[in-house]
RNA sequence: UGGGCUAUCGCCAAGCGGUAAGGCACAGGACUUUGACUCCUGCAUUCGCCGGUUCGAAUCCGGCUAGCCCAG
């Protein structure tokens, strides 16, 4: 009478631990890991800055297994997180690129590795406690689709996710509101109810990134100077990986109005400054495309698009320019197209695919 | 060395005898499973220095110092 065995990702928070329990009660196999990535023995630090798989995960994990009555195992992806994620991090923005790393930990550690690993050990599938659900369209296609809650959706990050992978991934947080999962959680007792929700980047202890990037990479960025569109010299920067498109806190530029950041350019090592207004584009091009609800992107048909997490969407059309390159037209111009971050778009509530902003 | 002008927060800048606007920058917070954006709060007991006039001066007067400009 089970439904299939499902390992659940539990990062120790609220969420993935409601997701244990829904899929218990949902007549799962349930068996709860937690990923091991952080990298230092010592990231206790990690842990407490609200990092989503910290170390004091496994204690508090372990403890709602425990209360669930579920096998509990950790699993160390210390290698590919290294790699696939902070590595891919350090590089994008070594390049001049603002990463996400949230979508590369989602795509390479959690459903490639994860999944693989989990399918290794007899799972059928493997299941979070992302805010998106997992559903089969009737053209056949997987597809997420958003939260019941536009205040918490997920969806953005998780555009990557192949046919395959989906076909074997759950979400039954996605049902239910935050509120909800947080009033689950506490009706349980589990320990996990009361947490924060986790933020900024988890693998950086005190969210200086750039300073991250510097001792590990083995040498500090270059110091260079900040221009304007026309190659006048505004002042200095402290080394581009300090900086991303539409930033304007940081910059130690005093010209008397806000000025932003247009444009890095790792070639001459400058960052081109500029006014609010010049921080606006209606076009973008991406590529690394992936197709989620639509097998491929129709010409012409509106759809929305996100540039970033949180961003409410734009009208857009995409249009096929190459084997793995598509351009995308807003109807209106959108504020600070950054390459690296992802564009996401939505036929409806639904995932169509997306891409990494070139 | 003569003549003129200017000296107010890190930058720009109001103020013109009645008890220091504002913008930028910066700091802290909110927001946020990326970086950002945005929003909220804070930010000169003091006006180059020293005296004087006045009930009272950043504002008037004198001197000094510094910078700029014009003569040399």
């Amino acid at each position: 009478m089970s439904r299939g065995t499902v390992v659940v990702g539990m990062s120790g928070g609220v969420d993935s631990s409601v997701a244990a329990y829904l899929l218990k009660e949902q007549g799962y196999q349930v068996i709860g890991v937690t990923m091991q990535i952080w990298q230092k023995e010592d990231a206790q630090t990690v842990s407490e800055n609200g990092g989503c798989c910290g170390l004091s995960a496994v204690e508090d994990a372990r403890r709602v297994a425990q209360m669930l009555d579920i096998p509990y195992y950790v699993m160390n992806f210390r290698e590919e997180f290294r790699e696939k994620v902070i590595g891919y991090f350090m590089q994008e923005y070594l390049s001049g690129r603002t990463p996400n790393p949230c979508i590369a930990c989602n795509r390479y550690v959690k459903w490639e590795s994860l999944l693989r690993r989990s399918m290794q050990i007899g799972a059928d599938y493997i299941a979070t406690g992302h805010y998106a659900r997992v559903e089969r369209l009737p053209n056949g296609r997987y597809a997420i689709r958003n939260s019941v809650t536009a205040a918490k959706d997920q969806t953005y990050a998780l555009y990557s996710l192949t046919q395959e992978q989906l076909a074997r991934t759950l979400m039954p947080v996605g049902d239910y509101e935050k509120g909800q999962i947080r009033a689950i959680a506490e009706e349980l007792g589990l320990s996990t109810a009361h947490k924060p929700d986790s933020m900024e980047i988890c693998f950086v202890p005190d969210q200086d990134y750039a300073r991250f990037i510097d001792e590990n990479s083995g040498h500090p960025v270059p110091e260079g100077n900040f221009v304007t569109a026309d190659g006048t010299v505004v002042g200095r920067h402290k080394g581009i990986t300090h900086y991303t498109v539409g930033q304007r806190k940081g910059l130690n530029l005093s010209m008397g109005k806000p000025v932003f950041v247009l444009e890095l350019r790792p070639e001459t090592n400058e960052v081109v400054i500029g006014d609010g207004s010049e921080v606006y584009t209606d076009h973008l091009v991406c590529s690394h495309l992936n197709f989620m609800s639509m097998p491929d992107f129709a010409e012409d048909v509106p759809i929305l698009a996100k540039i970033r997490y949180s961003h409410r969407g734009a009208r857009a059309h995409v249009r096929r320019i190459g084997e793995d390159l598509a351009e995308v037209q807003f109807e209106e111009p959108v504020r600070a197209v950054t390459p690296g971050q992802a564009v996401v778009f939505y036929d409806g509530e639904y995932v169509a695919g997306g891409g990494t902003i070139e």
